[in-house]
DNA sequence: ATAAAAATTTAGACTAGTCTAAATTTTTAG
DNA sequence: CTAAAAATTTAGACTAGTCTAAATTTTTAT
């Protein structure tokens, strides 16, 4: 088995990978682990030695198919733990990263195809992030930025790209909550804020720094 | 908070602790915790600076109040998420005890406090092991040892001292279930087993080494 | 094209927890 | 009561993961 700091690595890679092209840089990954960059070589190191990872000194690395694996059933339970608190605990939706943090790790199969049975073999997360298949497929989904969005078109919101508190916080004080529709009524050449208006008819604010952190949907 | 293994320890020593008078010694320790004296010594002694424990050197040790307080937060999450696995994800009763080995010591005060009213604030865990109280009381039940009952006596299983698999398998295997109420028809004076009857009125056969490791109360 | 800046790796050290082997203390048996 | 046995502690070493500081490589800006 891997070392939960092993895991975390991977899966932080794993993460690093899926928003950009090319390798993943050893700053990039100090920077997301809160280590140093002198602690990133060394488990570089370590993860190629155990063929999870192509590393070339100075290069950055990129998961093996083994590697994307670990990771893949690192997020698979990470996001199937987090719908049990949402839904069976009745955790909101800006308290349960951190916990799932912890649970993600924890050693058994079993209990991850139970859980996953009990929960009803969810699609998605509590923030609309795509659960992996217990066969290690990352499902696809067709989703756009709201920051990309045409003025007057209705779309549906289907997830966020940013999980802190600060910011799920934020989108309930809005009433932004996942599944919502919104149209876009107005958008700001100056500083690319939008005003959208809700099914309740009231209009809202979004920043630029909002809306490129709102993943939606065709309407309905 | 404390480490991983440091609850692990603080636990032990609870356990132990019940299960004895006096002090608790450091092989007993050594052999719970599947280590070596000399690292129960090391870890002893940290413990003691902490103020977890009472420690003099070669008198063995025992818990100061903080430490039975940790110690039975430990077991309270311990046995509630025995608890969640078997009623919820319907985990057979001698399966779980390793999975919750590692639940207990996820870090969180509310996910505790969740699970708990989510399962009904349960009383006692699938083994029949009382939960500690949330604010930190181990429940005292009047259980007799099935080996001290005398024969012809009629009594309920409550609960079990020993956790392993095969042991629970084996009370599988005889079809004692915990609350199924048991007469003891025979008992033999020379090796003390048992010859017990169940509901049923299929009657079977309990070694000592059986008995002294089931709890049972009045009947019905 | 090359020097400065930025990124990365190496070297050496630290902590928590463990180990073996040796030393010390307590217990026990005669 | 004392010598041997048993239990415990100390000493010194190891691993995983981290750190700082120094060295090296790559990138960038002129």
């Amino acid at each position: 088995m891997h070392s939960f700091t092993e895991e975390n690595y991977l899966k932080t890679i794993y993460y690093l990978a899926s928003r950009q092209t090319g390798e993943v840089s050893t700053n990039a990954l100090a920077e997301m682990t809160a280590t140093k960059a002198a602690s990133v070589s060394d488990m570089l190191r370590k993860l190629a030695d155990k063929q999870l990872i192509h590393y070339k000194k100075y290069q950055g690395v990129r998961l093996t198919e083994e590697g994307e694996r670990v990771a893949l059933q690192i997020i698979r339970r990470h996001r199937l733990w987090e719908v049990f608190l949402v839904e069976k605990l009745g955790f909101g939706w800006d308290a349960v990263h951190d916990i799932a943090e912890e649970l993600e790790h924890i050693r058994s199969e079993e209990l991850v195809t139970r859980l996953d049975t009990y929960l009803g073999c969810p699609q998605f997360d509590p923030h609309g992030d795509p659960i992996p298949t217990s066969a290690g497929q990352m499902p696809q989904t067709g989703y756009q930025k709201l920051s990309e969005i045409n003025t007057g078109q209705r779309v549906q919101l289907m997830g966020v790209l940013e999980h802190s508190t600060e910011f799920l916080q934020h989108l309930d004080h809005l009433d932004l909550t996942l599944s919502c529709s919104v149209t876009v009524a107005e958008s700001n050449a100056f500083d690319k804020s939008l005003l959208v208006q809700l099914e309740s008819g009231r209009t809202v604010f979004v920043s630029h720094e909002v809306a490129k952190n709102l993943l939606v949907g065709e309407s309905q």
